[in-house]
DNA sequence: ATAAAGTATGGAGTTAACTACACAGTCAAG
DNA sequence: CTTGACTGTGTAGTTAACTCCATACTTTAT
């Protein structure tokens, strides 16, 4: 699968893939003869894993660490379990912090 | 008031004073013949509410916007208002992409 | 055969809000 | 009077996650 395709079945720019790649958050794909890149299915599972992750609030940084435990996931995994537990609790965190400012914000609100 | 005044008042890095002043999001201090700055009680004015509103998640393009305002703040203000208005909405917005994550990564936590 | 489209590369630019650095002039204390 | 603290300037680095650029090579279409 070449550049163009897996931009267009998954919406991951071409400058983003090369990004990626450079990061290591997804692997090298192999070349052609020519040097083009050739993305694999793997590279799909691996973007739209990148996606979801995300979307939940993870950085490139712990994605990066976790895409090479989705050969063969383990949801009993405690350091995945961990993981999860941590973004959870940053999250509601996050989420006090927002409500402790709405508050604020509406008090200043003319009804 | 000199620079290391200011700084310990309001807990305003040096720098970030600097680059406040850079930005124009606080008015630019008056020199002193040796060109130090000296800041005046309207400046701990503007950065007290650049710290509140820093809080509830205004951007520094907008306090700047804001600042001049402050002389004469009038709650009735239509400007005001609807800003506040749009930040409850950015507020709101996010809460709900986050509770929609942290339900995602519920379904993946074991109890 | 030639032009257009696709791909590759290294490197720089973007955004936000600082933070740090190198170097120079100024001021206060012993 | 000299040492150290304070302040000034311009410039560059930081973080995250891209995004864009110039240049060059390859492939495809006419």
């Amino acid at each position: 699968m070449k550049a163009h395709e897996i931009v267009n079945k998954t919406g991951v720019a071409k400058d983003t893939l090369r990004y990626y790649e450079k990061l290591g958050v997804i692997s090298a794909p192999l070349r052609a003869a020519n040097g083009y890149r050739h993305y694999s299915e793997q590279h799909i599972k691996e973007l739209k894993f990148i996606k979801f992750a995300q979307s939940v609030g993870f950085p490139l940084g712990k994605i990066k660490l976790a895409i090479p435990h989705l050969t063969n996931p383990d949801p009993h995994c405690p350091i995945l379990q961990a993981t999860i537990r941590e973004q959870v609790e940053r999250i509601d965190q996050k989420m006090i912090e927002l409500d402790n400012a709405k508050q604020v914000l509406l008090k200043w609100l003319i009804p």
